[in-house]
DNA sequence: CTAATTCTAGACACAATGTTCAGAATTATA
DNA sequence: TATAATTCTGAACATTGTGTCTAGAATTAG
């Protein structure tokens, strides 16, 4: 998925460095961040510890990579994705819909499921995580925005945008921690589908934009 | 506030604890807990490193031990307040309510920034983070239950109460985070009130206690 | 005032870090 | 396949932080 840089890169590099990561994230799975020293990591990856630092300067550096490059790839997805919404099979019209970009999200999750634990979790450093949360506001911002773009009606927020932006946030993210920690009970699908039953109808109401029936 | 033991303490132990965890937290806040040593907290609260061993066993003892006294006396006023809610002043019946529960977690958040800062950016151990999170979710069932109890409606939830709640209190660890890293540019009332204009129309749609009028 | 408690400074063994280096192993490429 | 370049290795080293122990100084309770 990521670090496909244009250069050739020789076998032994890649290779490591998949060992380096595979190895650390198995191990702050299995006994937390601060635990986990340097030589454990390349105990278990199979490595010579001076080979560590020959890609890392330290542990976080490493992890830190990992992260980045988990969210550059989902930034790269979620950019290829069209923010419309599609209308679900057959149910009546209670303004239940499917939004591409939001199952997207949890999908990735799903794919990455290690690394997102590691993430949420908020192992290392707080950085990481924060860096998350603004992608998913934006991420919900431009949903909103793009929402609201064909309504000729005049918005008007019971709260400031950011306020209910960042708590849209915080919920994506209770919401995939709890699905996480809880061994992923339910598709991504299902996710999806549940978030938007949960908060796009309120989302409506809290910009204003309720007309009549409720 | 806490560590108020039945036994009379000497003087000088509540003193070295407490500049102890003033320097912790002012550290952590400065660089991080990661790059916090021992000799940092206690050059900082001007104490012999030995002292710092006499109370704690390390860094994370100090820090768990600041973040457990702080969820008592969250849990302890969260038990002492009712879960009624009072409808608001003048304000036209838009369902518009004031939850003294939901406002005292925000003034407690106001009260205790610094440690609540620490602790919603997950340094240290995660499983501050987890605890706040299940009391959080504890508390918005609570709530949940409380205001349904009286509804003669059979409910219908849209969603798992489980996802539901989890959502409700990422929500709100979402916008406390926020409201801490902005600056707390609102009061903790307004806090409180936003949340529960931004959620509890919403929660009453979800759990499929819609009646009539939207 | 005095006995008990707490704080202090210094020394200690230990564990992990990050660097260096010479040589072994692997890889790219011709 | 041969060879030059690159990468990996293991051992050694200085450095930093940890957690413990001591004897004695300082503070506190009564």
């Amino acid at each position: 998925m990521p670090s496909n840089q244009n250069e050739k890169i020789d076998r032994r590099v890649n290779r490591t460095r998949r060992s380096l990561q595979g190895a650390l994230l198995a191990l702050i799975l299995e006994k937390g961040y601060d635990a986990v020293t340097v030589e454990d990591i390349t105990r278990r990856a199979d490595l010579g510890r001076t080979t560590f630092y020959l890609h890392y300067r330290d542990k976080e550096d490493l992890l830190m990579q990992a992260v980045q490059d988990l969210i550059d790839d989902l930034v790269n997805e979620l950019a290829q994705t069209p923010l419309d919404a599609w209308k679900l099979n057959g149910q009546e019209d209670r303004g239940e819909v499917f939004v591409p970009a939001i199952a997207l999200a949890f999908h990735h999750v799903a794919i990455h499921a290690d690394l997102y634990r590691v993430l949420l979790r908020g192992e290392g450093t707080y950085s990481a995580l924060r860096r998350l949360r603004k992608i998913l506001s934006g991420a919900i911002s431009s949903l909103i925005q793009h929402f609201t773009a064909y309504s000729r009606v005049e918005l008007k927020p019971q709260v400031p945008m950011e306020v209910f932006v960042n708590s849209l946030a915080g919920a994506w993210i209770g919401l995939m921690t709890w699905w996480l920690e809880e061994g992923m009970p339910y598709s991504s699908e299902e996710m999806a589908v549940m978030y938007q039953r949960m908060f796009m109808r309120s989302t409506r109401e809290v910009l204003g934009l309720i007309n009549g029936e409720g």
